[in-house]
DNA sequence: CTGCTCGCTCACCTCAGGGTAACTCCCCAC
DNA sequence: GTGGGGAGTTACCCTGAGGTGAGCGAGCAG
């Protein structure tokens, strides 16, 4: 992504934000970090159904990127039939603790344009 | 966007990430944010030199998307050569406010990541 | 007359992120 | 033997957000 041009910035990244936007970039990402702060250690199928809409191979991909991104733990036991754990790291969980403000614009903003269509 | 499937909730959004998600999704509408917080009464030409990168067409397309958001406030004052200002409304000043923790995530990330790469 | 500034608009094109659907592997139940 | 759950993978397709480059309208400087 881009920066704000201004001196002592050293790479591509300035504000912080846009370091950010990388990681919960993803069309369903912040979904994802909602369910998983919810309630930890969801199963992949659990997933799916919590997040109606998104596909196997979508949902697969985002939770590799944000294992990747360390944001996400996953733990796999080595059963039959599968079973694999998905889990907010500890760094997840502060992202999702930095993500509140934003969803309670989001609520407010809501109710908002309910009173006022 | 989609929604987590939860009884009680009406519409296409639940944890309100999501709406804000909507408003900010642009490439690069939260450095354009940015930019209108650290002062307000930008020009066009002041905000595409300081979103390097951008261009004027997105710009554009950007700002009138985030004016019908009611996040920025569009002044047209009718000189020639033209000069527009862009501003903050009330509303967009929250958002950069509720945004301010995920930049300081984003800016904590970029530290650890330099110290252990 | 030419070129420059400012704040755009228009027509066209690209590409990657996401969607679709089929397939795998291992076991259990019917 | 077939059907289903569980957790994916693979190959292919498609849309729309964003990038490219040009032009405009008004005035002023040289």
């Amino acid at each position: 992504m881009a920066t704000l041009n201004r001196p002592g910035v050293d790479d591509g990244h300035i504000c912080g934000i846009d370091t950010a936007m990388e990681v919960i970039g993803g069309k369903w990402k912040v979904l994802i970090l909602w369910a998983l702060h919810e309630q930890p250690h969801r199963r992949f199928g659990e997933l799916r159904r919590l997040v109606p809409g998104i596909t196997e191979k979508v949902l697969a991909s985002h939770l590799r990127e944000m294992e990747a991104d360390g944001v996400v733990d996953r733990v796999s036991y080595e059963e039959v039939p599968p079973r694999v754990e998905y889990a907010l790291t500890k760094d997840g969980i502060r992202l999702n603790d930095a993500l509140e403000p934003l969803a309670a614009w989001g609520r407010e903003r809501k109710e908002d344009r309910r009173n006022t269509p």
